[in-house]
DNA sequence: CTTTGGGGTATAT
DNA sequence: ATATACCCCAAAG
């Protein structure tokens, strides 16, 4: 009996390439548990994280699924060689024909926005795909919101959705419970009587023991730094230049292209945006290689 | 414990 | 059938 199985949604896919953008490949644990992305990913474990970066990179990359033993003869060492760059570049930029001239950069943004209220599920009954983990968000911030300590029975869960979306699909109740049910068989959650309320991480449950950790909780939701004394634009800017100046290292430069690429579509929230472009403004500006090919 | 790099299986399309 | 999510394992740090 294995489980319904959930489809990364794109904002989970979002949530991962900015938090890999943010902590690094392989900090599975970080990006998970990093409050910036948990309320999208904390459905997720630290390997489910892992194995969809592998299902990402080979998938945008080559043609095949996962490379398995298939071609026995081909098995050259160097198959599975770089398993970065899980999005194809849609952003070009011009090394401005050498002598020190800079470099211009030309971004191309996708007019495709993950809008996270617009869904056009209109009738689906089945939670498949990008539904069911965007109900696990609003779970989740609904129950963070309302802190309540005995958890929040359906009728509340609902109501504070519904207050934070106008409209719901008919069957949203239905599809909530769904997913109730399921992270609560997933020991996301706790279920008391009829309420629903968070879990501490269980991550490793059966080891620790009942509660061994109090573990300190903090809210602390970062008002994302201070400022930069630049608008965002100018950070934008600043990042693609950093950006295209690193080309030298084009490694580094892949990799934070790609995530500035994927960053502007994010755009929307300043925040977000600002934030993770001082991320890869900084890490170019360090030269900082996190990972080698 | 977490990361890594595999392999395997179930499930959805 | 293929892709993809999820699971399991063992080695290494």
């Amino acid at each position: 009996m294995g489980n319904p199985k959930q489809k990364w949604t794109p904002e989970e896919e979002e949530a991962l390439r900015a938090g890999i953008a943010k902590h690094g490949t392989g900090k599975w644990k970080n990006i998970q548990r990093d409050p910036e992305f948990n309320h999208l990913l904390f459905s997720r474990s630290n390997i489910d994280l892992k194995d969809k970066w592998r299902n990402m990179s080979v998938s945008a990359n080559g043609q095949g699924p996962r490379e398995k033993s298939r071609t026995p003869k081909a098995k050259s060492s160097t198959t599975d060689a770089l398993p970065e760059t899980p999005t194809p570049l849609a952003i070009e930029y011009t090394p401005g024909s050498g002598s020190g001239s800079c470099s211009s950069l030309a971004v191309v943004v996708d007019p495709s926005s993950t809008d996270v209220l617009h869904m056009d599920d209109s009738s689906k009954c089945l939670l498949d795909g990008k539904t069911a983990s965007k109900y696990n968000g609003m779970i989740y911030e609904a129950l963070s919101t309302l802190n309540d300590p005995n958890g929040l029975d359906t009728n509340a869960i609902v109501s504070f959705i519904e207050k934070k979306q106008q409209e719901v699909p008919a069957n949203f109740r239905r599809l909530l419970t769904g997913r109730l049910r399921r992270l609560v068989a997933q020991e996301k959650l706790e279920k008391v009587q009829n309420c629903y309320r968070l879990r501490k991480e269980v991550a490793n449950g059966t080891k620790g023991g009942p509660t061994p950790k109090p573990k300190e909780i903090r809210p602390k939701i970062s008002p994302i730094n201070g400022h930069l004394g630049e608008t965002l634009e100018e950070a934008e800017i600043a990042a693609a230049y950093k950006v295209a100046e690193a080309e030298n290292k084009s490694f580094v430069a892949a990799e934070a292209v790609k995530e500035f690429e994927r960053v502007s579509r994010l755009a929307e929230e300043a925040e977000a945006f600002e934030h993770v472009a001082k991320e890869i403004y900084e890490r170019c500006w360090r030269g900082e290689v996190v990972m080698v090919q």
